[in-house]
DNA sequence: GTCTATACGAGGATAGAC
DNA sequence: GTCTATCCTCGTATAGAC
């Protein structure tokens, strides 16, 4: 039932993965297939067998990237902690990939915005979407249980607050200490929201 | 006193003029001397004579930068408007620039922050201080106005402020009409300062 | 699936003529 | 100051053997 091959990752995961911290570190344009080559341990054009090009490569990132955010924001959601607690579990998402000066893949590449393939541009569009989607539904619990209150509304409040959190990691990296960087810069505002941080 | 050559910029001056906006659109990474020679009308090599080497280019960038952001500050404060107002005109630099999908030069070199040479680091860092200041010092003259409250302090809130509006930049550039989602995104959060936008 | 070999352009940078 | 010419490295991508 258990052989040590479904034990190692497959290929295509372990260069979305390499992929992915390079591109939360540095962005789409500064990454290329020679640094996934080396740390993976295949040849650049053995990258090309899984994801014929860098559009196609940086697409699935996208894609994966949205469904893992998707299943964290459901395990947050399924704990039933008060709307409070959760807006605080959110925003550790985006605190925590500091530890290793890793931005949100989105936030890097809100930033390279003009210059991707347009499918990209569409995979980016959509995470925002799925985002704030998701933190309005969970500001408007916060409404309906009184603990404060959406002005003008939960999308809109929902749209600052991500603004908030990504601009925060932008300007938290450069500090020696980044992670307590970013938590000093968010918890006023976040406890501005009646959030008990 | 005024002969035909001092009308046209230096050509040092277009280099940098040129080189801000690709920078402030597309990042670091992906502008190069070629791009800069085709719109300024010279050839690359022409280039490293001004500027020896893409580190210095856009430090000198940076620095430049810096001094133009000090003077739009001087101004906003010279105004002697009331500080709720002064905080709308600050939003408003970052607010300008959308209209040709600009981004803050430093929300932009922020996330290129690691693959930059440690000089342009340097003047990235020197550039988030020198705005922290001048807004915590606005945020603050507020306060003894009684206009708001500062929590935990002028500075913190300043941080926080600086946060928002390089995320809200990020975040509404993909829009059709970025100026007016920016002013969505941004507006909200500053009436909860008391600002009347 | 992964390799070697290779194409081909773009990247930053330098030397030396004008 | 700007040019031409050139260097060398890196970038994405493809062909074809194993």
């Amino acid at each position: 039932m258990v052989d040590i091959d479904s034990m190692e990752k497959k290929t295509a995961e372990q260069i979305l993965d390499v992929a992915q911290e390079m591109v939360r570190r540095q962005g789409y344009s500064a990454f290329s297939y020679a640094d996934i080559s080396k740390r993976v341990g295949i040849r650049k054009a053995s990258i090309h067998y899984h994801f014929p090009s860098k559009a196609d490569l940086v697409k699935h990132l996208v894609q994966r990237y949205r469904e893992m955010l998707g299943r964290a924001c459901d395990r947050i959601a399924r704990s039933n902690a008060p709307a409070n607690e959760q807006l605080l579990e959110f925003a550790h998402l985006y605190r925590d990939g500091l530890k290793q000066d890793q931005a949100c893949l989105c936030t890097m590449l809100g930033a390279d915005y003009v210059v991707l393939p347009e499918p990209v541009q569409e995979e980016v569009r959509q995470f925002f979407h799925q985002m704030e989607q998701w933190l309005a539904a969970l500001l408007q619990r916060g409404c309906d249980d009184q603990l404060w209150h959406c002005n003008p509304s939960a999308k809109q409040e929902a749209k600052g607050l991500i603004a908030m959190l990504q601009g925060a990691q932008l300007l938290a990296r450069p500090e020696a200490d980044s992670f307590a960087a970013f938590e000093q810069i968010i918890y006023p505002l976040l406890r501005a929201k009646a959030v008990g941080a």
